[in-house]
DNA sequence: ATTATACCCGACTAAATAAGTCGTAATTAG
DNA sequence: CTAATTACGACTTATTTAGTCGGGTATAAT
C-alpha cells in the first residue's frame, strides 16, 4: 500500500527524540518506548538494527543507552527505509532482473520510470533532513 | 515496503493490453489471464472493478468482453493505485487526521513534507502516459 | 560478589493484509 | 437451450508485519 512500516516509523521517532539531546547525552530505549508509547521489545530491536548499521552509537551496561552518531547530513531517506524494511521498489522486477512467470510483461518500462522517479524522491532527503 | 499489489500490476497490464485494440473491439478477461499468465479469477474481478470506476467499458454476454474507456489521459497514477489499493500515503496520519496512540508524534510535518513530494510524483503521470 | 539496569539477539506467536478460489447469478449471441 | 461471458460476494490460503518471550552479555553502584 506504500506505506512505511510501522517499525520505521518509530526508528524516525526514536532518531527524532536523540536529536534533541546533546551529542554526548544517551537515551534509553525505554525512556523512548514509553514517551511515545511504543512496544518496547520491538523499538529496543530497531534501535539495536540502526546501531549494527551505524546510524545510532550505543553503550552498553547500566547507565547506557544510545545517542546519535554523526554524519545523518549522508544518509538518505532511501537506504534508511531499506535497511529497515528491504529494497524501495514499485514491482518486484525493479530489483531483480527477471520475474520469471510475467516474461510476456508489458508495463516494465514505464513502471521502472516511474520507480525511479519515486525513488530520487527518498534519495534526495537525508535524515538530518527529516530531523528539522 | 512502498510497493504496488499484484492487483494494480495486473490491472496496469490488462489496461496496456486494452490499449493495443482498437477503441471498438472486444477483449475477454480470459484472453488476458491466459497470456499473461494471470489467475483468472483474480483479473476478472479487477476488471470489473474497473468498469465500476469508469476506466475500462464491458459489453456482458457471449462475445462481451472489455475495452478501454476514452479519457485515460485524465486519469493520474495516484487515483487508480487509490481506486485499487484505497489511499496513497505514507503514514496513516496522512489521510485520516489523527494517530490517537501518537498524540506526541514529532515527525508527522516532515513526513507530510515528504508524502507530498511523493504523491506528486503519481499525480503527475497519467494512465496514457503509462501506456507508452 | 551481588544486584539492578540496560543492551543484544534469535525464535516464536499473533494480527493484518494481500492473493487467490469458489459458487451462484445474470446477460446475450447463436 | 446452450455456451460464453461478465457480476459479485463469501470464503480460504499465503505472505507480511507487528509484537512477545526467553535467555544472554555488559557495566555501574553498593
Amino acid at each position: 500500500m506504500l506505506k512505511l512500516s510501522r517499525k520505521t516509523e518509530y526508528a524516525l521517532m526514536a532518531l527524532r527524540h536523540l536529536h534533541g539531546k546533546t551529542t554526548e547525552q544517551l537515551t534509553s530505549s525505554k525512556e523512548i518506548a514509553e514517551t511515545y508509547r511504543i512496544p518496547g521489545e520491538l523499538l529496543a530491536k530497531t534501535l539495536q538494527q540502526l546501531a549494527r548499521e551505524g546510524i545510532v552509537e550505543t553503550v552498553q551496561g547500566s547507565h547506557g543507552g544510545y545517542r546519535l552518531k554523526a554524519g545523518l547530513e549522508k544518509v538518505c531517506l532511501a537506504d534508511f527505509i531499506e535497511l529497515l524494511e528491504g529494497p524501495v521498489a514499485l514491482t518486484d522486477c525493479s530489483i531483480d532482473k527477471d520475474c520469471d512467470q510475467l516474461g510476456t510483461c508489458t508495463i516494465r518500462t514505464p513502471i521502472h520510470r516511474i520507480n525511479d522517479t519515486m525513488k530520487n524522491v527518498f534519495n534526495n532527503v537525508t535524515l538530518a533532513e527529516v530531523m528539522q
